[in-house]
DNA sequence: TTCTTTTTTCAAAAAAAAATGAAACCTCAT
DNA sequence: ATGAGGTTTCATTTTTTTTTGAAAAAAGAA
């Protein structure tokens, strides 16, 4: 297999793998992009790999950066800004799950609270409560150990890894 | 709050929740009221309750039993179908690893794979090979994780989750 | 300032995903 | 075998999401 082949491939799989988890297709394939590239890139660089609208480089290139997976980068005396992908993956999931944390989990954890509220008052309705509460306790759980791992740094990830298993 | 306020935005709670994770909307929905409920309920009672037409009523519920959440229940004597949810939590959550970590990883493990066959013979590309490798590396764990994690039971993961914190 | 280059925005178009509903299909009781 | 009561399928429609492309805005350079 030839090496651009391999990076084509690369920047498809990470697409379709992108998307199963609610990230837009071409975001994904950005992030790829830039993931496995030496050199920042231009907006143009990209639009011509991907072949793709400048609006949605651009689009996708400022998501990107938001979800702190991407910087930019000035060259002196050029004027057009170059982009460059956060290469530790350890920090790539990082990020990942801080933004998917607050964006998912975190609104369900509140409605959870709301909802409790009723409970208490009828005993009737046991199934409904027991459904709340232990979707609450896992849900809880998983927020501590997002928490944990969000500010911890890879040596920590090995050993919680290697403790599970 | 009415009980039946409540339940109804549990329901649309956890339809955008599960729309955030890659499952359609309405299947999350079926699955949030069959879960809520505590008599078993029939197609036209899903349909009723979520204001769907029968053909996709019948196309999720179809889809949660695939998935093992919710179970087919005949009563003596009637011809329809009942069906009821999945409670235990722990269970749900497990068969969705299961059914997602088909879906989603594995594919990856197998495409990143491939892809070392490449990695050798060029020394020159390193952010490639890298990449590759840190993915590798870290998938490889998840897969080992989630592998441990739908062959346990849930004091196991009580247990490892307070090994992590 | 004015010209040039580059980035951003956003309404409209296209594509993808999901829902509908009616016909086809089962299955059982008679 | 027939019909009633239910389920499944799937072409079509609707909705949602994504992409485009051109205009507007910004950011120097002269």
């Amino acid at each position: 297999m030839e090496l651009e082949e391999a990076k084509q491939k690369f920047i498809q799989a990470w697409g379709t793998f992108g998307s199963n988890w609610g990230i837009n297709r071409t975001m994904a394939q950005v992030h790829a992009l830039l993931l496995i590239s030496s050199e920042p890139l231009c907006a143009d660089d990209i639009m011509a790999t991907l072949k793709i609208s400048r609006g949605n480089a651009n689009m996708n290139i400022r998501a990107l950066i938001d979800w702190g997976l991407v910087y930019k980068e000035l060259k002196p005396g050029e004027r057009r800004e170059y982009f460059i992908g956060e290469k530790d993956m350890w920090k790539v999931v990082r990020q990942i799950i801080v933004h998917r944390k607050k964006k998912e989990l975190e609104p369900v954890l509140k409605i959870l609270e709301e909802l409790k509220d009723i409970e208490g008052k009828e005993e009737e309705n046991e199934e409904f409560v027991k459904v709340i509460k232990d979707i609450q306790l896992f849900s809880e759980k998983a927020d501590r150990v997002l928490d944990k791992f969000i500010r911890s740094d890879s040596s920590w990830l090995m050993n919680a890894f290697l403790k599970m298993i």
